[in-house]
DNA sequence: TTCGCCATGTAATACGTTACATGATTGG
DNA sequence: CCAATCATGTAACGTATTACATGGCGAA
């Protein structure tokens, strides 16, 4: 899987491993994570793969550099992967949800206190997402060949934000109905 | 994770493997899941941890079966488990929305087919899980004691219908936004 | 001078997933 | 008689996670 991802941002521009950790951090948090140990790994297997290409990069002052780009087969690889569609859902595991199943037996105040930080840290997640759009806005405009990329983006950036309005609002829902218990 | 998880079920009675497997895909599969290799082999290195024992019970007629029950140790492991808070959120892994933040190449009619199917398995959950709701309020009738119990089994099917719920009008509003394309 | 950022990697471990493997019983 | 369900496990592989390891630059 996340070879395809990677893949899929070389075909936009070479990048290196770092470059390829912070687009992953800036703008597909809401959805994708990776480790830069998993990415530089990857990547080397995908360069004896003969998927991409480094060039290593001597900097003069600055730190050296390996920038990837894909190879012709790299970038069919990643065009077989996008044409067969998905069928299946994609699983879910919530540690929060499993723990309050089990949370009968729990004192209320300690159980209330875990979902008052949840809410925090959701709360927190979704005005950062509400930061990125005009981000996604100034991309548009200073590149307007990718126009309809943009759409995209807009798209899995709605999901984010969904995600985490319906998670906040079944927090509340949840923590009152705990409270009146 | 996983052991915790054991622990959990394994708390409420003494259960084989199997039986294990049942319930979580018929109590929990809406935010988590596990394959039996999985639990057969934790179990068995929960017993060497002495966190459980187990019984060999030789089934006339029926097949044999391995039960498996809580130690003093595995039930104050579990307890140490629920009294530490979560501080962190969750990482999200949506292979679908990874591929739709890549989709702009691709052809329109592809993308909504995929978005389509998508919208189907997500409608069959969210009966699925409408179901099992008569089914949690028939446990709490012929057990009473467990009826604390009950009030968060819901909170946490109604995390699964919420989600399910987002999730459809999430793909509704985005095949709508392809279409206008 | 210390913290954070830039930049790269390896090693060890833990966990998840698919496939292999067996065999009895029950219902259509 | 065939498929599904009950019931248990192992092996091989693949991916994820944490920790180790290095070193320069710039700002507070």
């Amino acid at each position: 899987m996340i070879k395809y991802f990677l893949l899929g941002f070389l075909n936009y521009q070479p990048m290196t491993g770092y470059d390829l950790k912070q687009t992953i951090d800036h703008s597909v948090s809401h959805f994708w994570h990776a480790y830069h140990s998993q990415i530089y790994t990857t990547l080397r297997q995908m360069e004896a793969d003969k998927l991409v290409v480094s060039e290593f990069v001597h900097g003069e002052g600055q730190p050296d550099r390996r920038v990837y780009s894909l190879t012709d087969a790299g970038r069919a690889e990643f065009k077989t992967w996008l044409d067969q569609p998905l069928t299946e859902m994609s699983p879910i595991k919530e540690e929060l949800v499993l723990r309050l199943f089990f949370s009968a037996s729990r004192d209320k105040n300690s159980v209330l206190s875990e979902l008052h930080l949840q809410h925090d840290l959701h709360q927190k997640k979704l005005n950062e997402y509400h930061g990125i759009t005009p981000h996604i806005e100034q991309n548009a405009k200073s590149a307007p060949e990718l126009a309809r990329d943009v759409l995209f983006w807009k798209m899995t950036l709605n999901m984010g934000i969904s995600y985490e309005e319906m998670y906040i609002a079944w927090l509340e829902k949840t923590i009152q109905e705990i409270e009146r218990m």
